[in-house]
DNA sequence: TATTTTTACGCAAACGTTCCCGATAACGAT
DNA sequence: ATCGTTATCGGGAACGTTTGCGTAAAAATA
């Protein structure tokens, strides 16, 4: 199937005007009379004119569109994320196009290159749990395309990155655990060379060291597929339960990480918190639901969403290069209900 | 920012041959030598030339991308279908463009108009909990853009639509409450005239009917924003509670609107199932961790994502207008859990 | 009236690519 | 020696717009 589209030229044709003329009335440029506006103008409306975004992109070398990359869509934080970008996108008269990655570092590749071959005005990228390098992103940012990171961060990259506060986030879980008793907390997370996992936890040993707790590093296990895989978690909660000194808490990083932890727990017939008390780094919006309540560290994803897309856009509109970068960190938000109770 | 991109006119200056020499080359036409194609594709790696996107759509008048509207993104139902349709348009090299209509007509409509200015191959579509009127739909329609409805479909608009068994789906429910003992089932779902609505209503008073239960008007509740505003479901709630035959079960239609509706009981101190049981329209992944673990009907949203994507895909490459339109129904799933109880 | 200025518009190039139509040379066939 | 083939390449239009430059007519000025 296929449009028929009228074009500026077919307006010219009917009023027995040049197209110069025609895009010029249009723009309500001041070197055409206002008797020869008033006609083109009744005549695209009547017509329905809309001018060629292509035409106009291959033109001005913009799209105005902006890419996303996350490793999947249908995930609390990363679609709370992504409604909060849409939304500034839209008033800013951008389109927004999105891809997965599906934690997958070759797929992240592909659609990188894919994305970036100037069909894009700019990139938001969380990147994917295997990728370890950012060359990739590197030489596409050196060539000039504006790039900014949220959430999983690539911190070789000189540029905007806007994250929540990882390390006061996964701080106050912990020790909101300690404060009401636990002692052996042990921590699920996904892959270590994450940025937001090595900020976690980064926190979750600062609280153990406030409160004098050694640290165990038998009590922390990384899934590297970030919980998309059942198994990898069900199999580290049966190692933390096989332990001498069992754990008597779980701060569990990432949205996948605690509700598949929550499922592997359900189906080993652990208690919470009886057996084992559950506080996660999620942006589950039924927390309240679960049974027990569940105890979150919740991240402002919307917010995060919006302020990576406008410091994108910010910088893809910028005249002069950028060089003065931030990174903008979001204050994390400790919502206790049951599922940490005391003792 | 400014990318600097290098162009085939580059590389035809840097070899001594014509851009029209080095197109056909790097497409690989039998009428370059093999010494020339050779040059000019080594060249090209080098200088890691890749092709204008905007530049070909200009020329093939196409774009290889494709529009979603949708109400919102942080809906288990719609990243889910998201998913879906991302994973087929992916393999089919198009891009996805995302739009949220947050329920409104009036946003839609900017929306369509916006995405379909010919910068879009087709449009997938749901519509807005609001939208009675499709005539925005109808004329890009009529104009020749491919169109491919799911979910939340225009009845009155003849092309491919992709949706649940709605009508089974809530059938299925309602007799399963039915069938554990319950016989004032109350119903709440999204705007009446929304197509998911009317067919799960219609399923709804199936089986009450072959159950031989009277019909109540005063059961069923309306909710025109879809579960997004809250006092919208707490005030339907406290109605039906205020009843003389007060209901003994509820059977919600929609995402937004079944956890909303178990955030108010939760609010209003009511058990699940004792003093009403519930079973929801839902594609929550962790209803089995619900307190108590949710029962629901669920439906298969990234397949639907998929299937509406081939449909449109179709109708895009297909070379003559598309005349036989289907309307694909795919099966809803119902998991029975403790919400949904014997009395 | 002659000259300058303003008004109002058209021509053509440019954005990066494809593709139709030629064009040139080499070469074998007649 | 002439002709038709074949192989290999270039010119230029086209996709829909914008925009710098040129220019005719009309208006203003001298």
């Amino acid at each position: 199937m296929k449009f028929e589209p009228v074009t500026i030229k077919d307006i010219g044709k009917a009023l027995g005007l040049s197209t110069s003329t025609v895009s010029r009335a249009l723009r309500g440029s001041y070197e055409i009379s206002s008797e020869t506006k008033r006609l083109v103008l009744e005549y695209a409306e009547k017509i329905n004119y809309r001018p060629n975004p292509i035409a106009l992109s291959l033109k001005e070398r913009r799209n105005h569109s902006i890419g996303i990359i996350v490793c999947e869509i249908a995930n609390n934080f990363f679609s709370q994320a992504i409604n909060g970008i849409e939304s500034i996108a839209y008033n800013r008269g951008y389109h927004v196009i999105m891809s997965q990655s599906h934690e997958s570092y070759e797929r992240e590749i592909v659609i990188v290159d894919h994305l970036a071959s100037r069909s894009v005005d700019g990139l938001l990228v969380s990147v994917s749990s295997e990728t370890q390098d950012y060359t990739h992103f590197k030489n596409l940012y050196d060539k000039g395309l504006p790039i900014v990171f949220f959430d999983r961060v690539a911190n070789e990259i000189i540029t905007h990155k806007v994250i929540a506060d990882n390390f006061k986030g996964a701080f106050d879980a912990t020790e909101h655990l300690i404060e009401n008793g636990f002692k052996r907390i042990a921590h699920i997370t996904s892959a270590p060379y994450l940025s937001i996992s090595e900020e976690r936890l980064e926190g979750y040993k600062a609280a153990l060291q406030k409160h004098d707790i050694a640290f165990d590093e038998k009590l922390v296990h990384y899934c590297y597929h970030g919980g998309m895989i059942y198994d990898e978690i069900e199999t580290a909660l049966t190692k933390l339960f096989k332990l001498k000194l069992k754990p008597d808490a779980l701060f569990t990083g990432g949205d996948r990480v605690t509700t598949t932890c929550m499922q592997a727990l359900q189906k080993l017939n652990k208690k919470i918190p009886d057996d084992i008390a559950v506080i996660g780094f999620t942006n589950t919006n039924v927390g309240e639901l679960f049974n027990p309540a569940l105890s979150v560290v919740r991240q402002p994803a919307f917010e995060i969403g919006q302020v990576a897309t406008e410091l994108l856009i910010s910088m893809i509109e910028s005249k002069r290069p950028v060089t003065d970068f931030e990174t903008k960190i979001l204050q994390t938000e400790l919502i206790v209900r049951d599922s940490s109770g005391k003792v």
